[in-house]
DNA sequence: ACATTATTTGACTAAATAGTCAAATTTAAT
DNA sequence: ATTAAATTTGACTATTTAGTCAAATAATGT
């Protein structure tokens, strides 16, 4: 883990903040850099391009996401539990980025991989992967609902994991189209829960 | 339903086109005038800006697709039947797509949606009316599966319609992200089938 | 045929944007 | 304290882009 200089650091959750709430196309590096308090001559000392630029911000971003989500996954929770906190999760950030900046912002990935992923090779590579290894993290909990008898096994995990996740994605991408929060608070758990087979009743507390 | 003038109709076109199969940021009115082969000056007698032409493209891409959208949804088919068609013409016309232009391409009103109905209250607006319409008809769908009894009715059509619908958006834009045809067709239908309930089997043959 | 309206042309301006660079400044190492 | 490396500054260029406009051409109605 090298460390990142200050203005480097400070540009790569600039962007990620600008791209994330507005769009990829939409975003100039002029924004970044005014947005970051930045002169254009330190960017180009830091990043190539816009697209270098993005995706280093990709790397830089889930590297702070992926621990979180190795926690809420984690094998020593109840896996009923960990879909639990991932909707939790998921509906206290949206609502957190919500607050700060008034839309809905959805999937970083889905959004930004939706924009650029025919357009740009590297982006679209890393969109995937951490496409695959979310719906590893599914697949994983979707097994032990299995060992544990939740759930019966007609489909397989990773089958299941799969269209879960496509459907997560379905509704991030609702909500942040329509601007409503209250779209994942309804919709997420309970569909989440019913493709998965979990019998859906009122959530636990978190 | 008064005629659109050639060049007007070349624009609206291309447009489309161009924004579906790359990003609304990306393409520029320039862009939009060369590929249609007319000069910046047409443009702008008949649309005043980008945003402009976009609304109206909307407006104008939707009168085609409504009617097939209506004769794929007609209540004298059997309700399964619609959505098997619904699932065949989805895939059809993405195969087509990628096939011109060499990439899956999605939901045009979600891609565009997810770009910029944070943007653009119009451009939102438009995009959530062809969601609303599109429930309507899964909906209407479901409930016949119901009066038929060919489901059982635990949830309510409209709850259903609208977690199928997430789904399917939801399979639109990873088969767009990881530019996968296969996706829609391993993943659409029976995704959709289960969401609503429906019996899978191997599909009838169009 | 004539007048009117709609459309097209192409050159134009102004602003935004990406990207460069040498010099100045700061930081870190010896 | 001195040197070397990293960073910042701000002014610079070139290109792209949105948008304007008056004149020329084509289409339409009478």
């Amino acid at each position: 883990m090298q460390k990142i200089p200050k203005t480097k650091e400070n540009l790569l959750n600039t962007a990620i903040s600008l791209v994330w709430r507005n769009s990829y196309g939409l975003v100039t590096i002029d924004d970044i850099c005014k947005e970051a308090g930045v002169l254009k001559g330190s960017f180009y000392h830091y990043f190539g391009s816009k697209q270098d630029l993005t995706i280093q911000s990709l790397d830089y971003f889930y590297t702070s996401v992926r621990p979180m989500f190795e926690n809420i996954f984690s094998p020593e929770k109840e896996p009923v539990q960990r879909f639990e906190d991932y909707c939790n999760f998921v509906y206290k950030s949206q609502k957190e980025l919500k607050a700060l900046y008034g839309h809905v912002c959805g999937c970083p990935y889905a959004s930004l991989g939706c924009e650029m992923s025919n357009q740009d090779d590297e982006i679209k590579h890393r969109i995937e992967e951490v496409f695959t290894l979310t719906q590893g993290l599914f697949a994983k909990t979707i097994k032990d609902l299995i060992d544990d008898g939740l759930i019966d096994e007609k489909a397989k995990p990773t089958d299941k994991a799969h269209k879960a996740y496509t459907y997560v994605i379905g509704v991030m991408m609702m909500a942040r189209i329509q601007n409503d929060l209250n779209l994942i608070k309804r919709e997420m758990r309970s569909g989440l829960f019913n493709i998965i087979g979990i019998n859906v009743k009122t959530p636990k507390p978190a």
